[in-house]
DNA sequence: TCCGCATATGTCGCCGCGCGATATATGTTC
DNA sequence: GAACATATATCGCGCGGCGACATATGCGGA
């Protein structure tokens, strides 16, 4: 499960979301360093849905723009359960294996300024 | 950056390994979920090493096999910490978010803001 | 002896999937 | 009426995960 598809499923696990809201949703879960495309938003919808972890929930006009619901399913919500406490051990586990390093803080201020790992070459 | 990614980043961040022991760390390190292909590996290891996270710290021929090692660099070592943190606070949302379910009462509104105390370090 | 498995390296191609671009339509704001 | 937010959906590019394959040594069992 790739962190964009984990982070709807976290989105329609607060409540029943839209699309649009979802996309709103991923990107205030995450800090807006997430952004839905509408292309990666769909594809883990129908992904989701296939796999049984997300339902259609309804329609509703609203101000006269159609809002297609959807619901995580209890499978999926045990999945993105298991997701998240997966999640934190690995979390746990990595900083336990890197340590306590020169600056464990959160260094605030600066962004990382780290370099992506595809990109640059 | 991806999560084999990522856990390859750790576990060199133990300590420099080669190839075939950072397959054997990551499976370690994931519960045995996680189980890298050679192809993976080595295309994770390039872009590691093109990013400037990885570098190669020499070879060492063990009962006639050749072992190629490799180390984190300080750079790939504030990265995977920076990784490291963003996934303990995702983790730590998600939870909140999953937490407080859908129509679970009358406070729907706001998950009560309250700041976590002494969250697991 | 030889077969299979673990150790150890690396390449190649398939294809899943993220994601931007695009199309379509309505309400609001300036 | 132009620009933007809201709201839906599709298409194709390309990165990257990953199995399959190639190659080589050491070891244990049949």
């Amino acid at each position: 499960m790739s962190e964009q598809a984990y982070l709807v499923l976290v989105a329609l696990g607060e409540e029943p979301r839209h699309g649009y809201g979802v996309v709103q949703a991923v990107r205030a879960l995450s800090d807006g360093q997430v952004r839905l495309g509408a292309g990666t938003l769909y594809g883990i919808l129908d992904r989701a849905v296939g796999a049984g972890y997300v339902e259609a929930s309804g329609e509703v006009v609203v101000d006269g723009r159609l809002r297609r619901y959807y619901r995580l399913t209890p499978t999926g919500l045990a999945a993105v359960r298991a997701e998240t406490l997966r999640l934190a051990e690995l979390a746990q586990r990595a900083r336990r294996a890197l340590g306590a390093g020169p600056t464990t803080g959160p260094t605030t201020g600066p962004t990382t300024g780290l370099p992506a790992l595809g990109g640059t070459s």
